[in-house]
RNA sequence: GCCCUCAUCGUCUAUCGGUUAGGACAGGAGAUUCUCAAUCUUCAAAGCGGGGUUCGAUUCCCCGUGGGGGCGCCA
């Protein structure tokens, strides 16, 4: 194990986002690709905008995504406790400290930091009020992506507000210290605080971590960083719509960093041997969904049968689109091995493969015209019914080969007969083989429909 | 307004001074197939502008311009 050890810190004012799960997979695989630990800290000092609910959204959306914490709430861990509304006592005692060495006032009923260096008044003109200033130098930040970066902090902050609860900044850096966290990888929006970070670092005497600013993602459309009200921006929707997180993290993986060559669909196992922060880029990333469902669709693809069944079991049910046939687990899983190929993604499925689960579907007017209208296509489907009976619908090929030997009897093809058998069976025009849609049906059902279409189209 | 930061096809990106500027998604065309997908082939598509440095700049520097972020007793 390494010396290395990172965190993720969120607070739980909201849902998760896309945003913050990549901070935290940017944070985790670098874990995993030294050997160090990922600590998970849950920022919760607001107590009026949080809530219990969305911490255990926290949990789940890693949980799900794969990015297994070392420390922090629920796993334990010997720099505990790991929620910063369980740590008031820790952050009273490094408060004295900066009140001992005369680095912190009271004022206004609240706690400031004291910067170091000589004051004086000035009338801001955009905030329109006499403030404070500190003549100093910049503050130098070394950051592993943006390299050198110098800011000016010239104006003291509050640490603690009057209602006696510490502020971001403060315990932000506490908690840092106190957990020995070696390596900041945050976003790159919080590039601006970093100076009041060192700042505290150095108030505090402790060395100052390594910091990796990382761009942000931006929406899609219009301008600006992706935000909880963005399409797509909440990862409890991919899990709703049955993404597969292996897919997600692949592709998130690709917004801002590269394996420095062509490859872009990788095991994670590979993201983490190849992840370091010189692979990082310095430049926001626009959040690309069309790219994401084509990873999805990758990632599907090549699911073994059984767990791509056991996915859309589990969709379908949470959907409450399961009828008395879907119930038939037998049934339900050839259909679905038969749209595995086809679909892009699993919410596509019950749209899909409904056709299957009941004898009440709904015939596609537009395609039953234009099907109808091109020669005798209801003299095919009676021949297919006609010798239905005597074919062997065990297997794909079997069926192609009667149907084929049907049509050349006739002088047809098997195009002749393809799109009709289609829209008896399914009352479409897209869809799995009818090779397969028949011997998964089976004959009764295939037999009834049959029926039913030539009697009442 | 002030401060920080970034800048290659529509989008994600490769290139670490010398390339026909490559790949992927999306888009076009074609092949294949029982439809639709998938797959394969293929086409179109980029170095923000202006100055430098250099034999040579997409690459290094400066200035613009544009994008992003920050400027709370939010995190």
């Amino acid at each position: 194990m390494s010396s290395v050890r990172v965190r993720f810190a969120p607070s739980p004012t909201g849902f998760f986002h896309i945003g913050s799960a990549r901070t935290a997979l940017f944070n985790w695989l670098y874990a995993r690709h030294t050997g160090g630990t990922f600590v998970l800290r849950i920022e919760d000092t607001d107590k009026e905008r949080n809530s219990e609910a969305f911490l255990n959204v926290i949990y789940d959306s890693l949980t799900w995504l794969g990015l297994n914490w070392d420390e922090g709430p629920k796993v334990g861990g010997s720099f505990g406790p790991y929620r910063q509304s369980e740590r008031t006592d820790i952050y009273k005692v490094y408060l004295k400290k900066l009140l001992d060495g005369g680095r912190a006032y009271e004022k206004d009923g609240a706690i400031w930091f004291k910067l170091d260096g000589e004051r004086y008044e000035v009338f801001d003109e955009h905030r329109k009020k006499t403030v404070t200033k500190v003549r100093r130098a910049p503050t130098v930040i070394e950051d592993r992506i943006r390299g050198h970066v110098e800011r000016l902090e010239d104006e003291d902050f509050v640490i603690f507000r009057s209602d006696g609860n510490p502020v971001f900044h403060f315990v932000n850096v506490v908690d840092d210290i106190s957990m020995a966290i070696t390596h900041v990888i945050r976003g790159e929006d919080h590039l601006s605080n970093a100076s009041k970070h060192v700042e505290l670092f150095k108030a505090f005497g402790t060395s100052v971590p390594e910091f990796a600013h990382i761009p942000l993602i931006l929406k899609q459309n219009g301008p600006g960083k992706m935000s909880k009200r963005d399409q797509g921006a909440l990862i409890e929707e991919y899990q709703r719509r049955g993404f597969l997180p292996e897919a997600l993290v692949n592709f998130l993986s690709l917004l801002g960093w590269n394996p420095g060559d062509d490859r872009e669909k990788m095991p994670v196992a590979e993201i983490v041997r190849l992840f370091d922060l010189p692979g990082v880029n310095q430049s926001n990333a626009r959040f690309d969904e069309k790219k994401l469902a084509h990873m999805n669709m990758a990632y599907l693809l090549e699911l073994p049968a059984e767990q791509f069944v056991a996915k859309a079991r589990e969709f379908f049910e949470r959907q409450n689109v399961a009828t008395a046939l879907a119930a038939d687990t037998g049934y339900f899983a050839d259909v679905m091995r038969l749209a595995q190929p086809k679909v892009k993604a699993i919410d596509e499925l019950p749209g899909y493969t409904g056709y299957f689960f009941t004898e009440d579907f709904p015939i596609d007017e537009k395609v039953k015209a234009k099907v109808l209208g091109k020669g005798d296509p209801k003299a095919r489907l009676r021949e297919v019914a006609e010798a239905l009976p005597g074919w062997d619908l065990a297997n794909d090929t079997a069926i192609e080969e009667a149907i084929k030997a049907l049509a050349a009897k006739g002088g047809f093809g098997f195009g002749d007969y393809q799109a009709i058998v289609r829209l008896a069976l399914s009352g479409t025009n897209v869809g799995p083989s009818i090779t397969g849609m028949m011997r998964v049906m089976g004959r009764e059902r295939v037999q009834a429909r049959i029926g039913r279409f030539l009697a009442t189209a």
